[in-house]
DNA sequence: CAAAAAAGAGCGAATGTTCGTTCTCGTTTA
DNA sequence: TAAACGAGAACGAACATTCGCTCTTTTTTG
């Protein structure tokens, strides 16, 4: 999965060239072949999530793909080995794009504000993996799908649970830090309080309001009061 | 060899007939083919539920269920027509269970114990075409699954929306009868807020907590510190 | 009521299609 | 000039579904 730098490799004189010629390494990093590459990958991915978005990952076929790409496959399968790959990346950028948002908490003084923000920016963000002019709530679809698609693949699964991870304990320690400061008196176990919050976020996310008429900043009151209901701040 | 190639012909004399003699008529409704049509069926349902848990609507194959129901193909098709239908019977005995469950909010005359009973009972639920021995998460499993599904085929959402429409009324017309005679003083939109419990409740069900090793009692107060934010309940 | 006919139930091989992937070969690039 | 790129036909596996057939149950007929 990872080994896709190198297609078709060949590998018995590799080495000895890659050490006659130091140019050619250089070239090979960061030439035009290298960046063509990279603009290809992003071009497959963005192809790749508009037809995931349309059809689900089981539901586009690598011709759709194909296709959305204007691409053949021979030449496809050139950057990506396998469709496999193309969605453990998508889920990767995904779910790293949410567990960014997160490192912006600390910017925050307030841990309710916080947490407002990190619910408004995930209604707002774009899929990763696309440039945006594609359908308004491909986001929301694209979650739901790696949910469902987590549940039976575990490469997906070992993807989600790698920014997840990451996002439990950003939000376990700012929680726990507003609690050690006496800023909030919040209902239960830290643990259960921190995925109960992220999982009601989840719900709202994925139903994807605005796509239905509602407007973003209604739901601002509603991450707010969730947030004070299960955090209960302190009267100052 | 040449001979049998009309073996299933003839249906023009039928009417006549059921007209003729009743006693056909409620044998057909009501007798053992009948009663052995609705066991098969049933049969059917449950071995392919455990095997969309296990692998999702897409991943599991026919001849997979019919491995499971202990059934060949030819068998299994004289009970559906497609694996579709199959699909969709499974997720309309999903989403009814849901909606039943909100039918029992008329018992209660405090509108947040009723929507904690709401939330409880979603936990417990178990999936509505499977007996019960199978993995302790199938109804989560299949729940994500359905939210994916829905999104990219149109008699799944249709299916979906069916009961979730009734669900949104119940939920709304609740809300508003318990704001009318005073009990609550809910942020925002009605309409909105009931939303908003829905997806933050559907949020908690599809994370499956259970199954991570949260006893379920610990979810009570979350769906009701939830209940309490949302609809701020009036002093007495 | 017995015999015959029809319909139902079930099996498992076969079918036609779709899909992910690979192969071959010509073209471009460094 | 050798490696990378790219196109598109081809391949083999998997899949949903159907077919031909047998055996059993129900219904009709004489």
């Amino acid at each position: 999965m990872v080994d896709n730098i190198l297609p078709r490799p060949t590998k018995h004189l590799a080495d000895e060239k890659s050490d006659r010629e130091g140019g050619c390494f250089v070239t090979k990093l960061f030439g035009k072949r290298a960046q063509n590459r990279e603009v290809q990958e992003a071009r497959i991915l963005e192809a790749a999530t508009t037809c995931f978005v349309r059809a689900g990952f089981h539901g586009a076929s690598m011709n759709d793909i194909c296709s959305e790409a204007g691409m053949s496959p021979g030449a496809l399968y050139r950057y990506f080995p396998s469709k496999e790959s193309i969605i453990e990346t998508i889920v990767a950028a995904h779910r790293k794009a949410s567990a960014e948002i997160l490192d912006r908490m600390s910017a925050y003084d307030n841990i309710i504000d916080a947490l407002v923000m990190v619910g408004m920016e995930h209604i707002h963000q774009k899929s990763a993996t696309s440039t945006g002019d594609g359908v308004g709530d491909a986001n929301a679809r694209i979650f739901a799908e790696i949910r469902a698609e987590a549940i039976r693949n575990e490469a997906v699964a070992a993807q989600c649970e790698l920014y997840e991870g990451q996002m439990r304990e950003q939000l376990l320690s700012a929680i726990s830090a507003a609690k050690n400061r006496g800023e909030i008196d919040p209902i239960g176990d830290l643990g259960l309080v921190a995925a109960t919050l992220a999982a009601m976020g989840e719900g709202v996310i994925m139903r994807n309001f605005p796509a239905q008429g509602v407007p973003v900043e209604a739901l601002e009151p509603m991450f707010r009061a969730l947030a004070v209901a299960i955090l209960r701040p302190v009267k100052a």
